[in-house]
DNA sequence: AATAATACTCTACAGGTGTAGAGACGGCAA
DNA sequence: TTGCCGTCTCTACACCTGTAGAGTATTATT
């Protein structure tokens, strides 16, 4: 089904670093994102356990430590805030999402060329 | 410079219903979301008031009426949400975003021959 | 064992959002 | 002119999010 709930900002760039790093702690995000955020380890430690009541990450006790790793894969998270943003902004419909791309430029011609090249593939297969 | 300002689920709502009757009242608006949303008249009031406070709609007053508009286009908004996505979720790139949508198979095969061939012609253009 | 270091828990608070009631005000009908 | 109706204004409140300090517990060090 997907992941229904919407990430925020936050969320997202916690989950970048438990994607890449889980099994791992607080203190370890806290220290990875230091410098990118200036977040102190209890905001850290705030939006994790937050994220775990909604389901977001799940933990393991380790000693005296907890373990944090992500319930949702990378993949799933792109694929509901896409899905999100085509519900809200494109009333459902996907194809024109496509073709706004297309419209405001916002590939290059290599890009296109690579598109061009999956589509027949994927089309064909079809 | 396209919107910078992240919609809600509810601007949108109510964006939809602008662009399409505008200029046109608060009364209007809750009139004819009555039905989908289920909004008292000061709810819809109140998140409009605080559009234009944020500078999503601007307000003109007729006799004892305010007049609300949208400050900018359907397709802007659409922009601006696209971006947003390809940011948080693609890490700004366009391309992995297409292939995501060949990937999940969320493009019917009239679709992918209608890309295809809008694809083509924009790269012969370009 | 005493102390330092580390990680965790609790609590707090401001600002934003969803939601809306109650009251004020200005035209229009009787 | 008086009252009613539609519209607007003010105020409220609960919940969510961003942000983090202060205190507590547990482990490691000397």
């Amino acid at each position: 089904m997907g992941i229904s709930n919407e990430l925020t900002e936050s969320e997202w760039t916690i989950l970048e670093v438990v994607w890449d790093q889980q099994p791992c702690t607080a203190p370890d995000v806290q220290e990875i994102l230091k410098k990118q955020t200036g977040w102190a380890y209890s905001t850290v430690k705030t939006i994790m356990d937050r994220m775990v009541i909604k389901g977001l990450l799940k933990t393991e006790r380790l000693r005296n430590l907890i373990l944090y790793r992500s319930v949702i894969t990378r993949r799933q998270a792109q694929s509901g805030e896409l899905a999100r943003t085509v519900q809200r902004a494109f009333n459902g419909a996907f194809s024109p999402l496509v073709e706004f791309l297309l419209d405001q430029n916002k590939l290059s011609k290599k890009e296109l060329e690579h598109l061009e090249q999956m589509i027949r593939q994927k089309r064909d297969r079809t």
